[in-house]
DNA sequence: TTACCTGCAAAGAGTTTGCAGGTAG
DNA sequence: CTACCTGCAAACTCTTTGCAGGTAA
């Protein structure tokens, strides 16, 4: 179980103790190839099935907020209520369907702007971030 | 009063009557050059600063939506619970610091990606989004 | 043992909605 | 007069927090 000890690892790293909640919740988010896009009621459901145990919202949310302060995880821009994470914390782009709420990666290298604004006197550039709206195709006009 | 045949015909346009709290918030919304960025609880107390008189949360959500619907006002993308609306509904892009909440507009014609990605299989092109990130220039580090 | 963690439930923040009196047409 | 609108408050959704029993070290 080399995860595992990752696992432990980032957990004693972010401040928190590795309990099996906390290591249920990192299996999902890091025993993966791909990226992961997800809200808390999404990771939380996933969790609860895969581990077949209650976990609460404080847990959740204190372990997800841990884990982005850290920098293991990154919060997404989208319009709507909801907060997005995702895995992913390389800089990068997305595809966005907002009719499934679907969110595609876009590495940074496959995308590029070639002419950058002035930023605003007493301001210093912080980050690009680009979305990218999609739709099906074979949707039906929307009235 | 040119303007306020302008309020009452993108009201009436929007399915709605022009009622006093409406053309008030009309007033604010339209009666301006710049873009006007905001949210519910920004525009709510400006409303009722300015026609001085309460402008209830029903009306306002119900006003903005419609206009929303309508096109007269677009929806931005940022992390956070709360909405922002933009009274700028031509195609463009924005700065945001997000350590005031100040967004800045970026004309189309000021910005460019010179690669787009492939769009995925069964999904057409809808909307390009770009936010530059920004900070205060003369802000201490952040731990 | 001690500090931290968990589940629960209550509280907050933002948004939406039902209702009864009020107003535009 | 009728349909729509307003303010109010209740309800809803998502997120945060306080608490008392439980667990890691």
């Amino acid at each position: 179980m080399e995860e595992l000890k990752l696992h432990i690892q980032r957990l004693r790293l972010s401040g928190l103790r590795p309990t099996k909640q906390r290591v249920a919740i990192c299996k999902i988010l890091f025993d993966r190839k791909e990226t992961f896009h997800f809200t808390i009621e999404k990771l939380k459901k996933i969790a609860e099935k895969d581990s077949r145990k209650k976990i609460s919202l404080a847990t959740l949310y204190n372990t997800v907020h841990a884990f982005k302060k850290k920098g293991y995880l990154k919060e997404i821009s989208l319009k709507g209520n909801k907060t997005f994470f995702d895995t992913n914390i390389k800089n990068h782009h997305h595809f966005y369907d907002e009719e499934t709420s679907q969110l595609i990666d876009i590495k940074d290298e496959n995308i590029s702007v070639n002419n950058m604004p002035k930023i605003p006197n007493g301001r210093k550039f912080k980050k690009l971030e680009i979305t990218i709206l999609i739709a099906s195709n074979n949707q039906k006009q929307k009235k």
